[in-house]
DNA sequence: TGGCACACGTTATAGCATAACGCAATTGAT
DNA sequence: ATCAATTGCGTTATGCTATAACGTGTGCCA
């Protein structure tokens, strides 16, 4: 059976930094996320990678690479192509404001097929792929 | 042995560090490449992160952020269209074998092209932009 | 009811990157 | 020539990011 992108009943420790990230209006590294949530009881950082680890993989959190950093997946449920998990279509990528710290989160199948093509030519299989554009948004250069 | 690709005239600790990444045929981290100049001297981290840090700047190292490593450009010298400057054309983009540790760069002019109508749209001004496809090389997949 | 899978907590350690200091060499305008 | 600015260099110390390895508890179900 198809997987439904249902919130998979998280666990309380996901649940809390599920909800840290979405309060926040950015990315936010694993250790900021875990100084926010000492006061719910977490003391090491693995808590938050676990849980950070387990939201990654349902979809609901993205790593951001080229901060070493997490942003909650902004794709308010289904917005097209099931693009939350990334087989092959779906890639989501960012852009980045280096003045703001917002994050843009988008996709883009045309970019999507002309990378798999270019990996089919190369007889290349992708398990994931990383886009992210860095710059400033529109507000911050004006 | 083989001529130094001599372009703006590196420093000695420039060149080392661009010596040792030609050599390795794969990404390696800092660390990895200051182990591996220990005999020439190199002590400490930052004597390569500087020097990593100029040659990003000549374009003759790239960084792959998903992997927190560094590999020498494989461009041989005005490929095309000028890649080794990310002036909005030229982005780079990399294939990275996770079993092999192999990788391929390459770039694709219809990407750039695609994602920076997608920044004007949005009146986002990119500066630098990252492409990477974790997977599996031909070679491996068999 | 015993085994399995999984989340959790804790301590310790590994791996990646930069701050801040001072010195030496180079350049280049006066 | 000389001074000032710039750049590279070396060192120590520190900070940030991520995982290893151990043990506990809980729910499931064969």
């Amino acid at each position: 059976m198809n997987a439904p992108i249902v919130n998979p009943a998280l666990t309380k420790n996901q649940a809390l930094v599920f909800d840290a990230l979405n309060r926040a209006e950015g990315p936010m590294s694993a250790y900021t996320i875990l100084d926010k949530l000492r006061d719910h009881g977490f003391r090491a950082p693995l808590q938050v990678y676990r849980a950070l680890d387990k939201l990654t993989e349902f979809g609901m959190v993205h790593r951001l690479e080229s901060l070493n950093a997490f942003v909650a997946c902004a794709h308010r449920e289904s917005e097209c192509c099931g693009a939350g998990h990334g087989h092959g279509h779906g890639t989501v990528a960012f852009a980045i404001c280096e003045s703001c710290n917002q994050v843009l989160e988008f996709h883009d199948h045309a970019v999507d097929h002309l990378l798999n093509d270019w990996a089919n030519g190369k007889g290349f299989k992708p398990s994931k792929t990383t886009i992210e554009i860095r710059g400033v948004c529109e507000k911050c250069a004006a």
